[in-house]
DNA sequence: AATGAATGAGTCTTCATTCAT
DNA sequence: AATGAATGAAGACTCATTCAT
């Protein structure tokens, strides 16, 4: 029994470590272009080595997907809480994702990254695959709540993709302040809602 | 006379080669990510030396940039001549941009590569806005076209993004030919139209 | 005679523009690094093209050279007239030549480069060496005039050098307006100037 | 403790490494002028990865600094130990350092580069600052040694500069081997070395 | 398990010079 | 004689990843 508490301690210090690095990412990611981190930063800003976090990830791609696969875990969690509480209306569930993305920024350009142009290992695909998969029920359900009846897989796909695109047109806007951007973000997420809701909820 | 001629001739010349240049950046683009295309690429696929590259562009941004501003012009344009002839349905429009999209899927990476990261020069992001803002334009009467009667510029605004987010979903599902992601966005894209139709123009 | 007219109207031409070209480059000079300046800056500041440019010289280190050697020549004519209206002191020597280095920087840079690194043609070599003996020529008669009595070549070289040397301890001072470095440059001539008197010119 | 010792072998390791980047770029510098020696030569020369040698200095610029300061600190040093065993004569300080800049030619150019034009960060400027100070403070020594009496300070960065003006006489002389630029530099050293000794220290 | 120095292929960009018009 | 577009070798520097300690 000490034994298997011995190796329980060092898991457990395994994946605070793991926890150390993975908010360092995180952290820097809300400053900078996640592109345009580096490895040594992030190192430096988790305050381990390089060879540590190679530990931890094969390369530095498989720790981006970590950091995104654990938002949208989040996102998908809090989602199902929300809905546990009170199913969210369709207006309700458009604004929190676009608060969302507005409050980490990074985490529609990893998608795009990756979704795109990632030359992800089969392993991750999968992964990712899986995450998505999980998020996409909850909207799904969301959209069930909100009285879609038919077609209701292809439709959360298309507001999913809709509430993303929004994020496209947020940063050459004239006078272009976090606030300004948050605001007209918003905006378009309320249309989004509202027509998502008018022309296919039919409630 | 002669001497306007001459002056002419040069600027054909020049205008030519440019174009050359284009659409050497542009080829390589549709075979690959194009982060990942280097200036000597394109200027040994455009037949010129790397030299003449820099002077035609300053920089390799601002070529990346007149690439995506001449795709922007060419879907406007085209816009415009549907318009012309007869206006389109929301859902004819909405499947003729994601079929741009499916074969320049470039375009996709470049806007959200300028509009979320970009270090655009003043004069750069100038030539930007006002080639979005045409498009916005032909997007916002094709709505009115179809019906839409109040807040047509944000309705706009929230189409396009509608529009481009599909291309996000697009990559990771299970079998992913290039006809399976096509046949997929535009069903998204047809889902997309028909609550933009209901929800919003009443027709 | 008509034919010998229009020679010279064509060598007065040339002429004229060699001295645009000329000046251009020393403008451009006054305001940077002699070696930061390039064939397009210069040709642009003096209207012509960069082809023209290589009609009358070879190759930038020449136009360089030709820079040079016409600032040294300027210095050889000033002494020459401060001589023909009143043999200088030694004082007044120092004063005007680091007065003129402190208006006309890149000429130091320039003899430092062409004296120590540069690939001069056994032409350009020559000229070079032609121009700074007839400067060494008036130094030394400063010198004799000053009461030298011995060792006047060498000595004029010596003082020469000394002189030359100053414009190295310039930059660095802690405030460094261009009004104290003229002031620091101007009190180490004086120091100069009286080490040369008192330990040389026995007068 | 043998933790402290392993410390200890890392930091020599380092340091010996930079020693050996160091003097690579030296002998580099003594075969061809340091302005065209590329990184790729030094690292090929040394022994060590381009990679490498950006490890120990942030760019290429700062490495010259370092050669140039380790330079001056060996003069410096030089002149001490000179003085502790008798203080040298001015004569015999002014044939010193002119024989180290015929041994080390870089070391004026690099001067030369720094106080001139060189843009360096402003730790490299304190660093640059500190050493010259120290330098001038051995040669102020030397000449208060002499007999000097007043304006010492000014007098040391007179002599100092003189002696460096010396060098840029030195290449165009009409029979140029490395002898002849010895011998001839050494005899102007002498006439600079006679004139502060006889102007300035008046002994 | 943790470290961090070493690696080096690969990037964009510059600019003196040439030469066809 | 004037033009200026084309050239391309050469430069400094980056950074994910490895591996010996």
């Amino acid at each position: 029994m000490a034994k298997i508490k011995l190796e329980d301690l060092r898991q457990i210090e395994r994946d605070s470590r793991r926890k150390i690095i993975l908010d360092a990412a995180l952290d820097l990611f809300a400053i900078k272009d996640f592109r345009s981190v580096t490895v040594r930063e992030i190192a430096r800003h988790a305050g381990v080595s390089i060879g540590t976090l190679y530990n931890y990830y094969p390369n530095l791609m498989e720790l981006f997907l970590d950091v995104f696969l654990n938002c949208t875990e989040e996102i998908t969690r809090s989602l199902d809480d929300m809905r546990q509480a009170k199913p969210p209306s369709l207006d309700h569930f458009c604004e929190f994702y676009i608060a969302y993305l507005n409050d980490n920024m990074t985490f529609y350009q990893m998608m795009s990254h990756l979704m795109l142009g990632g030359d992800l290992s089969d392993d991750a695909t999968q992964k990712l695959d899986e995450k998505m998969k999980e998020l996409m029920n909850q909207i799904e359900t969301v959209l069930i709540a909100a009285g879609l009846q038919t077609n209701s897989r292809l439709t959360a796909h298309a507001l999913f993709s809709a509430l993303n695109g929004i994020m496209i047109s947020y940063a050459r806007y004239p006078g272009k302040s976090d606030d300004d951007i948050r605001r007209q973000t918003l905006r378009l997420a309320k249309i989004i809602a509202s027509v998502f809701n008018d022309g296919a909820c039919c409630t």
